[in-house]
RNA sequence: GGUCGCGUAGCUCAGCUGGAUAGAGCAACUGACUUCUAAUCAGUAGGUCGCAGGUUCGAAUCCUGCCGCGAUCACCA
C-alpha cells in the first residue's frame, strides 16, 4: 500500500466531511490537493495544501481552514503531530511507525510496490522507431525507441494492454533506390560491370545484400525484366533490412508486438478507402497551396493537386495527399496506416516521432480527429536530437557520406544498459549530448554505473549476511523487529522510497520517464550515504555482530531499497548487476 | 517570415502542471580508505531562474511583448 496516498486518503475523506456539513461548497477542484514531502525537513515529515486549495476557491481564510484538519488528523494514531506553517501549509510529523509501514508495504509487494493500475482494461498502441528499412539503425533512431519502450513498459506495469508497433515504409522511392543499389551490389558480386545510380545507398551493409543475392539467385536476375526483378530485389532487400533493425532493437532490448507494412495497405486498398473516407467527409478537394514565406523562392511553382483540409483541425494549412502527377505523397499512406490503427479499436493511440518530425504532428493529429469524428486523440512525443561527443569533442556524422554512428556500434562500446539510461536521463523534448567516453566511464559521473552500484552493494552486503546464516529471504526480513530502525538518515532513505509510487504515477501520466531515472541516483545517493555511515560510526553499520536484531532491521530496509531501484531498472529495460566487474 | 521547443550556478541539467529559504552532478576548495567493494562519502563555495511587463495572498512555473539558441516549414520519404 502507498502510504503517501493513504494520507491523502484521509484528507480526502475529511474534505468530504466538510462537503457534506457545507461548511464548503461541494464540486470544488480536488485534484490539485497534494500530499508530499517536504524539500526542508523542518516542514515536517510530508506536508499537504489541501488547505490552500481549497480556500482559494471558496474565498476563504486558508489557515482558519487548516484548523479544521489539524484537530481532526491529530487524533491519527500514525499521526505524530500536524502544524499549519506559513500561507497554510499542513505540516505532519509522523510516528517512525508510518515509515515502518513503508519497509513492509515493499517487502511484501516486492517490485509491484506503489503501482497504481490505472490503466487495467484499457489497450493502448505506441508506435515508435518505424526507421525506413533502408539501413541500420542509426542514434537517431535509438533515442525514439529507448523512450517508446520505457513508455510502453511504464504503460504495462500501470495495467494497459500495450502494443508495441513498428510502421515500415516499404513502399516509395526510397525503397526503389534502396533496390536498385542492392542490385549493383549483387552485380558487383557476379562480377558484372554496375550501373551506377545517383541515389545510391553508400554503406556497405548492402555488399552482403549482393552476395545474398547472388547465393540465392545465381545470375537468373540479370536476365529478367526490370521490374519483375526490381521487385525480387525489394522484397529480398526490405526483408534482410528489417531484419538487421529487429536484431538491432532486440540487442537493445526492444521486441515489437506488431508490424504494419506501408506496401500492405496499399495492397489491400487502405489507401484508396482512407481517402474515400475523408472524401465522404468533405475533406478532400483539389486546389493549390499557397506558397510559403521565406526559404526557396525560386524552387516554388505553383501546382493544383488534392488536399486534406487539416486546417480545419488546427493544422496551419492544408496538406497535399497527391502530388501534381497524381500519384500519392508520403502523406496518403500515413493516413491510410492511421485508419487502419483506428479500425483496431485502441483506448488510446501513441506515436514517438523524431525531431524531424516535428512539421508532421499537426497534420497527423488532423487526420486522427478526422478519421475518428473527432473521438480519439493522437497522442504525439518528438525525441529531440542526441548529440555525440567523444571526449568532449563532437563526433561528426552525416548521412550522405555514410559516416553516421549506428546502433550497432553503440551497442559495442557502450553497451545496452548505459544507452537506455544515459538517453532517459532528459525529457524527451530536450535535446541530449551524449559524451561516449563518459557513458563507459565507471564513477559517479557515470549515474547508471553509479545506480547499479548502489544494487550491487546492497547485493553484497546480503550475501555477507547469508554467510553469517541470518536469513534473508522478504518473507524472513519481514519478521525483523522494525521498530529498531529509529536513525534519522535510515528514516530518510524510507522516506524517499515512500515517494515511488508517486515518482512513477507521475512519469507514466506525463510520458516522463527521466523522472525515474533521476529518482533512482537519488535513491541510490542516500544509499551510498548510509553505507558510508558505517564507516564513520560502527554503530551505524548495517550487519551489526553485536545485535542480530538490528542487523535484521537494518537488512529489511537495505532490502527494501534494493527493491525499489530493482522496479526501477525493470522498467527501464536494464539488467541489475549483482556485481561490478 | 510562420510553427514548435528550449533559455535556471563556470559546465551538464532537475524543479513533482502556482507554494515555504530555487536543487543535484561535474569542475574548485577542505576532510574521511588495513572497507559490510573509497568505483564511495561528509562539508564549503557558487544564482537578477534570458529581459520587461501582467495575473494574485504567492510566479522559475500561467499570460503578453521583446532578445538569444535549436528543430521544422514545397514536389522527397
Amino acid at each position: 500500500m502507498d502510504v503517501l496516498a493513504s494520507l491523502r486518503d484521509k484528507i480526502m475523506s475529511l474534505v468530504e466531511t466538510l462537503e457534506n456539513q457545507e461548511i464548503i461548497s461541494s464540486g470544488l477542484n480536488k485534484d490539485s490537493i497534494t500530499v508530499e514531502t517536504p524539500k526542508d525537513d523542518a516542514f515536517g515529515d510530508l506536508s499537504s495544501n489541501v488547505a490552500m486549495v481549497l480556500s482559494k476557491q471558496a474565498n476563504s481564510n486558508p489557515r482558519e481552514l487548516a484548523k479544521y484538519f489539524v484537530n481532526q488528523l491529530s487524533k491519527d494514531h500514525s499521526i505524530e503531530s500536524v502544524e499549519i506553517a506559513g500561507p497554510g501549509f499542513l505540516n505532519f510529523r509522523l510516528k517512525n511507525k508510518f515509515w515502518i509501514d513503508v519497509v513492509i508495504s515493499i517487502l511484501e509487494a516486492g517490485v509491484h510496490f506503489g503501482i497504481e493500475k490505472v490503466g487495467t482494461g484499457k489497450s493502448v498502441n505506441i508506435e515508435f522507431v518505424s526507421a525506413n528499412p533502408t539501413g541500420p539503425l542509426h542514434v537517431g533512431h535509438t533515442r525514439g525507441a529507448v523512450f517508446g519502450d520505457v513508455l510502453a513498459n511504464l504503460l504495462n506495469v500501470a495495467g494497459y494492454t500495450v502494443t508495441r508497433e513498428y510502421y515500415v515504409n516499404d513502399a516509395g522511392s526510397q525503397i526503389d533506390s534502396l533496390a536498385r543499389s542492392a542490385f549493383s551490389r549483387y552485380q558487383e558480386a557476379l562480377g558484372c560491370p554496375t550501373s551506377s545510380e545517383q541515389n545510391e545507398y553508400p554503406g556497405d551493409y548492402l555488399k552482403e545484400v549482393g552476395e545474398a543475392l547472388k547465393e540465392k539467385y545465381g545470375k537468373q536476375l540479370l536476365y529478367e525484366e526490370e521490374d519483375s526483378r526490381l521487385d525480387k530485389v525489394k522484397d529480398f532487400t526490405v526483408k534482410r533490412m528489417l531484419a538487421l533493425i529487429r536484431k538491432d532493437l532486440a540487442d537493445l532490448g526492444i521486441v515489437m508486438d506488431s508490424f504494419v507494412s506501408e506496401k500492405g495497405l496499399y495492397a489491400k486498398g487502405r489507401v484508396e478507402d482512407s481517402i474515400n473516407k475523408l472524401r465522404d467527409l468533405g475533406l478532400i478537394y483539389t486546389g493549390v497551396l499557397e506558397r510559403p514565406k521565406g526559404g526557396n523562392e525560386q524552387e516554388w511553382s505553383v501546382r493544383e493537386q488534392e488536399l486534406f483540409k487539416s486546417s480545419q483541425f488546427g493544422d496551419d494549412t492544408d496538406r497535399p495527399i497527391k502530388k501534381a502527377d497524381g500519384s500519392w505523397t508520403y502523406f496518403a499512406p500515413d493516413i491510410a496506416y492511421h485508419y487502419e490503427k483506428l479500425a483496431r479499436k485502441y483506448d488510446e493511440i501513441i506515436n514517438i516521432f523524431g525531431a524531424d518530425h516535428s512539421g508532421y504532428i499537426a497534420r497527423m493529429k488532423a487526420v486522427v480527429r478526422a478519421l475518428s469524428n473527432g473521438e480519439q486523440d493522437l497522442t504525439i512525443r518528438l525525441c529531440q536530437l542526441v548529440k555525440l561527443y567523444k571526449d568532449g569533442q563532437p563526433v561528426k556524422m552525416s548521412k550522405r557520406a555514410g559516416s553516421y554512428i549506428t546502433l550497432r556500434e553503440l551497442l559495442n562500446e557502450v553497451g545496452k544498459d548505459a544507452i537506455r539510461f544515459l538517453l532517459l536521463m532528459r525529457k524527451n523534448d530536450a535535446p541530449i549530448d551524449f559524451d561516449f567516453s563518459k557513458a563507459i566511464e565507471q564513477t559517479r559521473e557515470n549515474p547508471v554505473f553509479y545506480v547499479q552500484y548502489a544494487n550491487a552493494r546492497i547485493f553484497s552486503i546480503l550475501r555477507r549476511a547469508r554467510e553469517s546464516n541470518i536469513d534473508v529471504s522478504d518473507a524472513s526480513l519481514l519478521k525483523a523487529d522494525l521498530c529498531l530502525l529509529k536513525d534519522k538518515n535510515e528514516i530518510q532513505a524510507i522516506r524517499k522510497l515512500a515517494e515511488w509510487p508517486n515518482v512513477v504515477a507521475k512519469a507514466t501520466s506525463r510520458f516522463e520517464p527521466h523522472r525515474i531515472a533521476f529518482y533512482l541516483f537519488e535513491v541510490a545517493q542516500l544509499f551510498h550515504g548510509l553505507q558510508s555511515l558505517g564507516k564513520i560510526d560502527q554503530g551505524l553499520r548495517f550487519l551489526r555482530e553485536d545485535d542480530l536484531n538490528l542487523s535484521k532491521a537494518r537488512l529489511a530496509m537495505i532490502r527494501s531499497v534494493q527493491l525499489v531501484v530493482q522496479s526501477g531498472l525493470k522498467i527501464f529495460g536494464i539488467e541489475p548487476v549483482d556485481q561490478m566487474l
